[in-house]
DNA sequence: GATGAATGAGTTTTCATTCAT
DNA sequence: TATGAATGAAAACTCATTCAT
């Protein structure tokens, strides 16, 4: 019994959590009723209750997963022994893609758990969380980029980190606004402008 | 009475959209209830509904009036006949300005716009297009310096001028998640990196 | 300035109440709001309360003018000399025109005052009034067309003379719930009804 | 579960409109608020709501029981086999007790019913379509009464059907301002009426 | 008196949560 | 445990009436 049963829990809970995922993306944690994901889960009220006890609590399961899922794809990705440039073209092909590349859904689930972070304090403790690492992986590269002499020695590490991580938010933000993007054409152009600037090659200050 | 009344009603309407900021500014716009706008307004609810017809109408006019101020501002910075990179960096000290070294309720306004914006129709059609307005006011800054070999000649002109305005909304973003940023070193980086970008200068493809 | 000023002052009750009869008629008096009132009159919310001191006191005037006019009407055509036949033919054709052939507004506010009387004390008491009265001058008609041998003698004066007054009223309830009725036609049927009945006995042109 | 929650269901139904419908007479709809139901019922509003889904789709279940039963009973009747005299006195008995002989809160909510028709479209048309059985019923009646030499032949049958269908709805509203009527008389003396008529031209009983 | 902005109790309706079955 | 009807506090909004100017 036990094992059968916690598979079961399993199974249960994650229709529940992508039924809630789903709608929470499409039409925001506000406007989304209880009995909104009872009807998308096909689960009784009283069933989605005994999984999770309220209406936040099942958006901050939502939102668990997601962050580890995007640290689990972090980890992966940044630890790999390339040179600190291929790392850097690597993360940033992986943030783009992760954020927005994929759907519309993603990109909304991901802005609405960062907004919802601004404001409640039980979900900010964990994406806060998730955003140290992310700024740390971040630094890594960068540390050793300088340290490869791949990056200019100048470079404002601690600064630059949070602006690397910070700017496919900044965009997918705009691209919810209305705003349709190349995703890949923003992905080479970001790519090129913090690598070489914009000023001219060659060009001393 | 035209003028004293009309006076006068700027003067309430003032108070009212100033709570009402303040509010969704802090709660947010689905947390903050009439009543709340009520008690911080001081004014009554026959009042409030008197000058603006709803909760939501009460919304998008504390939009209208931050993306005209934002609006204002930037034709007033961008307009200058300065070189493409003094107006460059201009643009971006007053974004940066704007929207984060001011205060958390001026950035969390805006996030709120921006957020809301993205799920509501009437909202997003205004938002929508200060941003194109906004773009097109990088887009002519890139191309003048591109034009001037003060920028690269390669440089995609249309990617980067969302990316330059976006930025500042994702670290606004992760600012409000939690992490203090020191805005004027934030400034400088991101400056440096746009212009001069990572890689060691004199660096070749 | 007496005068001038009750003149004046008439002039301004006549246009409120003009306007609250139109909108009680064709809005009902529960949808008709005061600012309805304020718009229709071209008059202030001070204006008006200065006249009449609330919404109900308002309804009060507009249907004791409409009772007044009716009175007036009924005791103009039922004292005339003629026989009783022509007296209760003259009675029922005013009583036709006066509810119905007019106008839909006529016919409505009517409607509205009956059945406002139905729940409102207040208002009841002088339309019971009015009821009184009607149903006294049918009984008189009925009484004398009994004396000289105009009418049977065993009618049930008491019974007929309200159903005499209560028949145009139901016509026009179900007039306004949408059955279009040829007036005139239904004024010759209902004196040949009451007249001649429907049964065949003997009875002769 | 099934049967059993379907019967529970129309017991909770049952007691809402009951009790909506005792308001609804005696208040009238619109001075009648969801929480005077509320407490009428002894339900919470979530119930109410959970049940009927605004105040106006509550009154159209009232309004449409009553003219289902309505209805039901006038086919019973006027579907036997006898005379059209017999087939008539029996229709109009039927009115009469339907309408008035009951209660005053029968009778009042049949005239708010008749009232709300008359400025509400969706109550309108299903009130209009009972109105237009009706008219067929005693045209019916009427048109046979004619064949069988029973009525006299130069009835107005399209004509006096509404005629008899409306009578007794202005009786009631009559009654209801404050005339206590005597219904078995007034019920006699209408049937006299309409057969014989007022005038005494050799009519025999 | 006239004005119309302000008042605030009252209205309909929603929805996260509970709990008897 | 699962069910879904019931709960009731809270929301947005209305409108007859008042009163400072």
């Amino acid at each position: 019994m036990p094992r059968v049963t916690e598979e079961y829990k399993q199974l249960i809970e994650d229709r529940i959590l992508e039924a809630a995922k789903s709608l929470f993306s499409s039409k925001g944690y506000h406007e989304t009723s209880m009995d909104d994901i009872v009807g998308e889960s096909g689960l009784s009220k009283g069933a989605i209750y005994g999984h999770f006890e309220s209406k936040e609590r099942l958006f901050l399961e939502v939102q668990q997963r997601k962050l580890d899922a995007s640290l689990g794809k972090m980890e992966a990705l940044f630890s790999t022994g390339d040179s600190a440039s291929q790392r850097l073209k690597k993360a940033l092909d992986s943030q783009f893609d992760e954020n927005c590349d994929v759907t519309r859904e993603t990109c909304m689930i991901n802005l609405e758990i960062l907004f919802n972070a601004a404001r409640n304090e039980s979900s900010r403790t964990e994406v806060e969380k998730r955003a140290t690492s992310a700024y740390k992986f971040w630094r890594d590269i960068l540390r050793e980029g300088v340290k490869r002499n791949e990056f200019r020695e100048d470079l404002d590490i601690e600064a630059i980190a949070p602006i690397l991580d910070a700017t496919v938010d900044g965009l997918s933000l705009h691209w919810m606004i209305g705003h349709d993007f190349d995703w890949n054409r923003m992905k080479k152009a970001f790519l090129q402008l913090v690598t070489k600037g914009m000023l001219p090659n060659g060009s001393v200050e």
